[in-house]
DNA sequence: CTGAAAGCGCTTACAG
DNA sequence: CTGAAAGCGCTTACAG
């Protein structure tokens, strides 16, 4: 027999208004009664319905999460950190990501709209449009985590790819007079793709090295698209010195492709990357790549988000978060 | 200005009951009728608030997965498999792991208590007291996934460790002759671990060579431990020819440990794992693993658990999935 | 300090 | 086929 707020009155004596008073702590509630109501809440071990609660209150205590995938051990660090902050406040997490069912625009708009959540992280790489009208028709804040485009009004925090990508080849031109320097690109449209590729061109223009478009090779941030990346960029006339896989998981295909060919990274070619992701460390040279605070971004969208939920403050924050080189062997230094 | 359903039934000159019969698709509701509600309902871009609906049916849509930590790209898989077999059928994920704010159990019963889910899929290889009396006494019904120990009436799925275990080992006897085997033990207390061991002890009996109780030492799962389980076993005055790593993590701190010493794998010592995590393939030799199938785990869990919150089947299930060989070259053979 | 009552936004048995 | 009304389990302004 499921227990209810008018069970725990009728024990009590009291009625279901000063039970509720009584669990949200409110000091209307004479200490006697209190304590009364609490011991009978703990006898007949009475959870309030958070779904009534909810409903009355208009508000969830729940926050959403939008991811455009669920693969990888970024993507788990990065719920990790919005878990671990959420329920420090006694919050709940409703996971959400675009998949082969739906697209992401469906899953924001969705959840935007239930009432399900108080408030959203979304998490877009991806420029799409439509995202920006959708959040500004929306009364539900959000938090913009690794977006780039103009979103007047929302708060964003991103990583900062651009210095990131600046201090890879910057590293490769200054340690190691690398001058013919090849990228392999992250996908079209990825904000953190373009970023670390304006990067790159910003540093070889730094440092007077003539942008060389035979250098410059797409991929799509994993391993396959690497290794048919590194492929090309070694098989012509000229090769590279030095490559920059916008990832790590290209670099991991660039690894690949240059043991099928026994070609040997430093010394034929160096090589780096970008995340930092745990495989990193393994590689044979290590990957000298660039580390991402990705707790960091995950702690502090919640933090924003509550606040602004809790219209403890209403600025819009843009915040973007430095990273860190990390150098192995596989960049020419000594390790 | 939210809209309600009484908006929506103003508008379609209809009571609120008819425009709720319209939206859940009820047959009372005439064609026509129907049509004009449906149309009235896009140009408003009404969405039914899903919580007031929860509680007027008594029921959630949201499954409660309840995971010991959010760390690595077992349990992002396992997330990713439970969301899109959720999101097939409609249903919301609310995740809930332990962490340093509080443990599995209290996690357990605050979110099964709590009507905030109308079913949950627990994960569990750590062996808690309680968990079971909890579950029984709770009318949510809950899938236990990776569990070990007796849970009357509740449905379990798992990976069999104890094969898979097994097979490592009798491929180390039956291909390669080895004889002295040592093992690298998972945590105390984790069934995952325990019943890995049992398919170790199991098929050393099975092929009668007696077990020597200094070639099993105790690791924790994380790649310190392997290393340090690794330098023990080789720095005996009679070494194993070969090591059984209960999991990849442990199996690749022996890597790193083989390295320091340069010790040889598989020459001077033959290695496996089980997991096959990402890693796994990029170790140097190829590490010879157990797969294990952890979509599969998601998506049974969720349609057990589905299929059990829908009474379309009160049956209890108790499903061991098969997993198999990954053969690479660090058992010594040619890869 | 406490209670009766309205309200949160839906669903559904009951009556027609 | 449709509507009025009760109900889901809480919170909170209002009155005392």
């Amino acid at each position: 027999m499921k227990i209810d707020i008018h069970k725990v009155a009728l024990k009590a004596g009291v009625s279901i208004a000063t039970v509720s008073r009584a669990l949200n702590n409110s000091e209307l509630v004479k200490p006697d009664t209190k304590a009364k109501i609490q011991k009978i809440v703990e006898d007949l071990n009475y959870i309030p319905n958070p779904i009534a609660r909810s409903l009355s209150k208009q508000s969830t205590e729940t926050i959403g999460v939008v991811l455009p995938d669920l693969v990888g051990e970024f993507f788990m660090d990065f719920i990790h950190s919005i878990d671990e902050e959420a329920y420090k406040r006694n919050w709940h997490v409703l996971i959400s990501s675009s998949h082969s069912q739906r697209n992401l625009i469906e899953t924001l708009i969705e959840l935007m709209g239930s009432g399900r959540v108080d408030g959203v992280i979304l998490m877009a790489p991806q420029i799409q449009d439509g995202i920006s009208k959708i959040i500004s028709k929306s009364k539900t804040p959000v938090i913009l985590v690794n977006t780039c485009g103009d979103f007047n009004g929302t708060s964003q925090i991103k990583i900062d790819n651009f210095k990131g990508a600046y201090d890879i080849i910057e590293h490769f031109i200054e340690i190691h007079k690398y001058k013919k320097i090849g990228i392999i690109n992250g996908p079209k449209g990825n904000c953190d793709a373009e970023e670390r590729f304006a990067g790159y061109l910003s540093a070889l223009k730094k440092y007077k090295i003539k942008k060389d478009p035979s250098l410059i090779v797409n991929g799509n941030f994993d391993v396959e698209s690497g290794c048919v990346a590194f492929t090309t960029l070694m098989n012509q006339k000229i090769r590279p010195e030095a490559i920059f896989a916008a990832n790590d998981m290209m670099a991991v295909g660039a690894y690949e492709a240059a043991k099928e060919f026994s070609i040997k990274i430093p010394s034929d070619v160096a090589v780096a990357g970008f995340d930092d992701i745990y495989l990193s460390n393994f590689l044979v040279p290590r990957l000298t790549t660039v580390r991402v605070p990705i707790m960091e971004l995950g702690s502090k969208a919640v933090k924003y988000l509550l606040d602004k939920i809790n219209k403890k403050n209403n600025k819009v924050h843009f915040e973007v978060l430095p990273v860190e080189l990390d150098i192995g062997g596989s960049c020419g230094c000594k390790y």
